[in-house]
DNA sequence: GCTTGACCTAAAGTTAGGTTTAGGTTGTAT
DNA sequence: ATACAACCTAAACCTAACTTTAGGTCAAGC
């Protein structure tokens, strides 16, 4: 058992948003003694469910929605399974995105390099669109292409 | 040379969501005609930067300040430099929590597989935090370290 | 000559996801 | 018994990055 401050710590999330989630109705079977709020091993795995859901792009609003199915037993096996279904896609495209993101930093790291050896950007726009060295080309294809 | 709404048509971005960054400076050498904007390639490749600095978790504020040392010449050469280098760290950083939290929806995805099976999580929670199946395991310790 | 579509500006409005404020309780160390 | 830290609530506030609104210009086609 964690005090909110404790599981603040753990997780380098404020206490203010503990509460929210909390309010949010995230801990649906949250101990409290007198006032206070107890996390336990399971509001410690759904403080893990609610970063992994939310990094995954989803809204606040449709967590709430799956720890609704929580709550409603085997039933929501089905719905669950497709929610976590359909943000591992999401989160593979989005590594795919950053992945191309990626491509461009290093293509402007590499093309700042020879600006500054060269004192100027002149050789490398001679060498735009297409006759870039090999590797380099390959960057500037992927961060390109639309 | 493109208008603002075949430049809107190339990227997919909203007609007012250029205006904006035109008015952020965004596109400080940027032609106009009476008063409507032209968009040559050199805007093209601003936007493919904004784009990518945008998705490397950089404020506007800061693509602005980049552009500010644009605007500067040769003597900014290494501020920019840096600055694509520190969004590149940040980048492969990002792609790495991103692959935890793949990790985790991938646990998920095995675990909801197994309860609609079992009819009930109660096979699993025997298995848990250190009985789980190789494979779904390394997930699982992948998902969970602090 | 009028309607349609694509462009323009300035300024107000929106939204998600918290965060801060103001005021209050509780438990333990001095 | 008093001071300090850690907890609590409700409600107001904040911020970034757009987006919408209201009102206007201009060229082309019918």
């Amino acid at each position: 058992m964690y005090t909110i401050g404790q599981v603040s710590d753990m997780f380098n999330l404020p206490i203010s948003t503990l509460r929210y989630y909390d309010k949010e109705g995230f801990f649906p079977n949250m101990e409290r003694k007198g006032n206070i709020r107890y996390f336990s091993d399971s509001e410690i795995e759904a403080i893990h469910v609610i970063e992994c859901l939310k990094k995954s792009g989803l809204e606040i609003k449709d967590i709430k929605q799956f720890f609704k199915w929580v709550t409603e037993g085997p039933s929501s096996y089905p719905d669950r399974k497709q929610l976590f279904e359909t943000r591992k896609e999401a989160v593979i495209a989005e590594i795919k995105h950053l992945e191309k993101t990626l491509a461009m930093l290093e293509f402007k790291c590499w093309y700042y390099d020879k600006a500054i050896a060269d004192g100027n950007e002149d050789g490398i726009n001679a060498m735009l669109p297409d006759k870039l060295p090999k590797d380099i080309q390959k960057l500037y294809n992927k961060a390109h292409k639309l």
